[in-house]
DNA sequence: TTGACATATCTACTAATGTAGAGTATATTG
DNA sequence: CAATATACTCTACATTAGTAGATATGTCAA
């Protein structure tokens, strides 16, 4: 399985972030929420998100002289073009080399472990074909 | 754990993993290993390995007039990188929200949970600290 | 030594991304 | 309505990545 592959930058990435967050929102309040954390102008947020428009990340609404913004992506659909990604680049595509990877060089730590294999456990119910 | 973190593009990908296959290796040979599949002319692929070499992805040794490179960055530390971008961005910096997504969403067929059941079973062996 | 060939240097152009100022339109409110 | 605040549009400049032609230079064989 794994599919999609939306391509996207670390700041496309946040914004993404914070429109899932606030479904319908504005750049204005984009750049506000953000402000903090990025110390971006707004003209700045406001170029990428349209930008993101055309990429097709994000959807615009307008009405009247206001646009609102939605995400065009879902997060799981995000987060499968990210593993995608790192399975396609450094793992031949698939997931069992990457598993094999993180577990020789120890990335898990032990309570790593035990939520592993919790989760392993707990699946088969929601298995579908 | 997991740390580095060299961000780099597909193309580069590409070419260090010529590298890495042929370590010592001069810029037509990467052009001719990649020619089939990448179609780049010489100048495309010096280019691209010369700034690679700023970047510090790669280290370059001149005798005479040719140029050999050489990786700067193992394998493994780049699949460090690329595992790294993906959790940082959509998994919380933390492998465990990745393998929930993973399992969630049914990224993994029988046959890969057989073989990550077999991988954890004969891991300890190697844990540290 | 002189080509012919291999390799490297320089330069350049496009697209995408990062970043934002200046100016304009619109809305709000006294 | 006029002032003010808000949001949007246009334009622009820097950097990086993608791509490569033209040119120079080093090397080896005849």
């Amino acid at each position: 399985m794994v599919k999609p592959n939306p391509q996207m930058t670390d700041n496309e990435w946040a914004i993404l972030q914070v429109v899932w967050d606030s479904e319908t929102c504005t750049a204005p309040d984009v750049q506000e929420t953000l402000k903090s954390q990025k110390g971006w102008a707004y003209t700045t947020v406001k170029t990428m998100m349209d930008r993101m428009v055309n990429k097709g990340l994000l959807k615009v609404e307008k009405i009247r002289n206001l646009h609102f913004y939605n995400a065009a992506i879902t997060p799981a659909q995000a987060k499968k073009g990210e593993i995608m990604r790192t399975l396609k680049r450094a793992f031949n595509e698939s997931l069992t080399p990457m598993m094999q990877f993180l577990i020789e060089n120890n990335e898990f730590s032990d309570a790593d472990y035990a939520e592993l294999e919790q989760l392993i456990k707990s699946r088969k119910s929601g298995k579908k074909t």
